[in-house]
Formats: C-alpha cells, structure tokens, sequence
DNA sequence: ACTGGATCTTCACAGAATGTTCACAAAAGC
DNA sequence: GCTTTTGTGAACATTCTGTGAAGATCCAGT
C-alpha cells in the first residue's frame, strides 16, 4: 500500500484529501506544518509522496520541497491558492512534480497522484548496475565485478546518493546535507575521507567517481 | 543531447515550440500528424520525449498516446486548446505526463519539459548549446563538439559568466566582480589570462569569446 | 554499565592543480 | 610612427585534494 503525507495547516483540507484518497486505497500521513513534514518525512520512512501546501507555518511548502529534495526524489505535488506562472516556474526549479491549484476537484487530485505513482514506479528498481557495478538498495549489498564489497553504513549512503545524482556534480556541502542530518555541523573534508576510503574499496569501479576541482565529487561510469 | 519529438499540425506551433526547445539544447524532431508520429517513433530509436497536439489529422493526440503506451513508457506532453477537466482526467488515464493548455509561455513549456525528464530519471539539463559548444552546469561538464573539456573552476565560472551575457559587451571590472569575490583587490588584468587559456581550451569555439577593445570581452556565436 | 572492535571525524602535511602577477611582444587605433 | 591596449609565457603565490594516522564515538555482546 502506498503511503502518503500531506502536509497543510487546515484542518479541513488535510480531512477533505485524505478522505479522498484514503477511498482509493492510500495509506494517509498528516502534517500541520512544516517542520513537522519534514520531521515526519526523516523519521517515517516508506512515504511514497508528498502533498505539500505552499502557506504553513514554520516552513512553507518552497522550503519543505527543496530541504527533501536535498536527500530524496520522493514526487511531490504542491498545492497553491492561486494560479500564478512565476510561482510554477520556481515550483519546478525546486523539484515539484506537480502543481494543483485550488480550488480543485477531488477527483483531478486523484488522477494527478496516481499518474505520478505510476511514472515512479515505473522506473523504481532497488538494484542499480552500472558497468560492473552493481547496488541493491533493499539488502544492502554492493558488488564490484559479482564480488560483494563490505560498506560502512556511511559508505554505502555516500554511494547511494553519489549515484542517484549520476552525472550531476555535487559540492561537498549538498553531500553533507544529503547523507548527513542537513544540520551537520562538523568538518567539510570528513567527506573527502569517505571518498577516499569508498574509492579504496571500489577498486578499479573507484574511478567512477570523480574529482571536480574547486566544488566536490561526480559520479559517473566510465565505459 | 536528448531528443524530443512535436507533432502538430500547424507549422507555425511546431517551429515556435522547437525553437525554444532548439535554443535549451534539445534535439528536435517534427511530425506533422499523428500517423508520421507514430511511424517516427518507431523507427527512430531513442526519443526521449514526445509533445502531442490533440487534435491533428489521421490519428489525434489520443490515439497516438495510447498506441505508443502499448509498448513504451516514454514521457509525454499534451498540448491542448482549451483546458476542460474532463480531458484532462482522460488523458491521465490514457498515460499522458503533462498536460499544457494553449496558449502557454515557452517557459512553462521548458520548465515542464525538464522537470519530466528529470523525473524520469534521465537526467535534467541546465545545459546550454551554442553551435558546437555545450555547457551543462549540473554535471560541469563543457563539451566543444562533442568532446569533453577540462575546466579549472575560474574557467568554468568565467564561462558560465560570459555566455549567461551572450551578445553583451562586459567590462573587466563587470567580470572580476561577478566571477571573482566583489571586493576582490587584484590585478584587472588577470581576466585577461583566464581569458586567453578559456580560448585556448575551446579551441576553434575560442573565436566565440571576443575581444571589446578598450573595454573588455564578448561571448557571440559564430555561425 | 563495561569492553573491544568497528566506524566516524579531525587534522596536518605533501604534492598537485590552479590563480596571480608581471614584463615584454604583438596588435590596433590615431 | 607613436601611443594605447591586448596577447602571451613564465615565474611565483595560493588554494585544493589525497592521504595517513590519531583520537573520538558508536554499537553489539556480555
């Protein structure tokens, strides 16, 4: 069963959806505010989508979509009062999936979850492969050429996140956030140690990841 | 270079859509009806993306969509007239991405267009072409003709700096204070350097970065 | 609560890569 | 031809990353 948050600071709207899609067989999480998704969102694991409205308390919906999208590519449809372009174009930067504006049908609502569900799951395979490497999300296993390699709990989150965002260059502070609490406050180059240590036990597969000069790291496969 | 196929049957639609997709560093494909659409897509191989008008002549957007769900799961936009509810929910169901009503902004268009690839899990482009010279921010990498470069981080940033002012003549003081800390107290002519190793690493695409005399620099396209 | 081992973090140093300056050559404008 | 401006190469300065090791912290088993 797939499990939803919806993060609104009305009481009735939070009722009126989840009554929704509570009928079409959806497990429903509530959040009164911000801070309390994304509270919710790091404890519970398992949320398969995000309805976020963009008024709340604490933090709105802008700030709750892009701290998640730091550390997960979880669909998140956004909820709005008004229909306003400029907001949509910076809903998108952030990582919104979608944009429903209200007021809306409950049943355009439904349509618009289960589309986005669909076009996820789709393309959700807990193993990865890339070229003699290959990583199983669910049981933790990562193989270099059918070997299984032996991570640390930080290594193998290092590398999940590396290759979720393969090809993309990532600064060494977008890291810290992602795979470490996003208020970690420690020493930047604690991530350049956990490279070196990942790359020494990736063997010839380390090379996949790469050193971009004056910023951080690049995952990428090297064919 | 992802490659996205329109089909409509004005050409006028089909030109205006294009281009702004042309110009964020799309390849595009054009079909005039459903029918060529359906045919193109499944000669070509690797579309990344389709963009379909509802109503066309032989086939309508519809069809086309549902014939295409029969065996592959690439992302697709509907462009439609008028924005009806009920044709929205139909298409979602039909296994229709998006869904953007005319008339709309290319912005929007770009801004749905990457979001989906983004979601899919292609990955998502901050990347920018000019004739043979490709620059894409998320992963870093500049390619001149389709060869990867190696760009120190001044460089990098000195480039991003002159394309974003395509066409716009920049002073040396313009460029130190926004590529190098604003309160930087250096040699002015230190742009210079960086400017001439930029060229030299661009190689032919180096005549792309001119010279403004008494002033500064250029970044304009040569066809 | 204690202990030993694994893991994580910090730190300093070396070497490499990058950035800056400067002097002179080349080019452009008058 | 003279002056001003830009191109260029090399020397020097600075910054960044890789690395190893030491100390701190976490955790499971007792």
């Amino acid at each position: 069963m797939k499990r939803i948050l919806i993060a609104d600071d009305e009481e009735r709207m939070r009722k009126l959806v989840g009554d929704f899609l509570k009928r079409e067989g959806f497990q429903i999480i509530e959040a009164s505010n911000g801070k309390e998704a994304l509270e919710i969102f790091r404890e519970e694991s398992g949320i398969d989508l995000l309805i976020l409205d963009v008024m709340m308390p604490e933090y709105d919906g802008w700030t709750v979509c892009r701290e998640i999208r730091k550390y997960s590519l979880v669909p998140v449809i956004m909820l709005t009062a008004r229909s306003e372009e400029s907001d949509e174009l910076f809903g998108f930067e952030l990582g919104v999936d979608e944009y429903i504006s209200k007021p809306f049908s409950p049943q355009v609502l439904v349509a618009r979850v289960n589309a986005l569900l669909r076009r996820i799951g789709k393309n959700s395979h807990t193993v990865k492969a890339f070229n003699g490497l290959e990583i199983d999300e669910n049981s933790r296993y990562v193989l270099v050429d059918g070997i299984k390699l032996n991570l640390t709990p930080k290594e193998f989150e290092l590398l999940i996140y590396l290759t979720e965002n393969e090809g993309r260059a990532l600064s060494r502070d977008q890291i810290l956030n992602a795979v470490w609490d996003f208020n970690y406050y420690g020493d930047v180059r604690t991530v350049d140690t956990h490279i070196k240590k990942l790359r020494l036990k990736l063997g010839s597969k380390g090379e996949y990841i790469q050193t971009v000069r004056g910023l951080g790291y690049r995952f990428e496969v090297i064919k």
